[in-house]
DNA sequence: CGAATGATTGTTTAG
DNA sequence: CTAAACAATCATTCG
C-alpha cells in the first residue's frame, strides 16, 4: 500500500532541506520530469493568468493545469522529459567509469584521501 | 526476478 | 536562501 507518492514523502516528514540522504559518491541524479518542463513554460502563463497569485496559489494552479492537461498536449513535455533523460543517461555512463575507476583504484579500500582526475576520453 | 522505496528535478512567491 | 505543494520518474536496493 505505500505507493508513497511525492504527497506521502512529505506527510512522512520527508523534506528536502539539504540534500536527501548521500551514500552514493557522485551519482548523476536523475533526469528531469514532464512537470518540470511543463512548469518551465507555464511558470510565466500561471503568473500571467494569475498575477496575484501566490506559491501556494500559482505551485496548486499549476499543477491543476497539469492534470487538466491532455496527453498529447504533455507531450511535447514529456519528449523534454526524454531529452533530459538521455542526457541523464550520460551523466550516468560518466557515473560508473567513475565508479569503476574509484573502485578500481580503492584497492586497500580506505577512503582517506582519493583524487581521480575525470578525463573524458570522448 | 519482483516490489518498494528512496532520491531527484524544477518552479512559484514571500520572509 | 529556503521552505512546501505540485507531478513525474526511475534507478537503486532489498527480499
Amino acid at each position: 500500500m505505500p505507493k508513497v507518492t511525492s504527497k506521502d514523502q512529505k506527510k512522512a516528514g520527508v523534506k528536502d532541506s539539504k540534500k536527501r540522504s548521500k551514500k552514493d559518491p557522485n551519482k548523476p541524479k536523475r533526469a528531469l520530469s514532464a512537470y518540470m518542463f511543463f512548469v518551465q513554460d507555464y511558470r510565466e502563463r500561471i503568473k500571467a493568468e494569475n498575477p496575484e497569485a501566490t506559491f501556494g496559489d500559482v505551485g496548486k494552479l499549476l499543477g491543476i493545469k497539469w492534470k487538466e492537461m491532455s496527453p498529447p498536449e504533455k507531450k511535447p513535455y514529456e519528449d523534454k522529459a526524454q531529452a533530459d533523460k538521455a542526457r541523464a543517461d550520460r551523466e550516468n555512463a560518466v557515473y560508473k567509469a567513475n565508479l569503476k575507476a574509484a573502485k578500481k583504484n580503492a584497492k586497500a579500500a580506505e577512503p582517506s584521501s582519493d583524487e581521480d582526475d575525470d578525463d573524458e576520453s570522448d
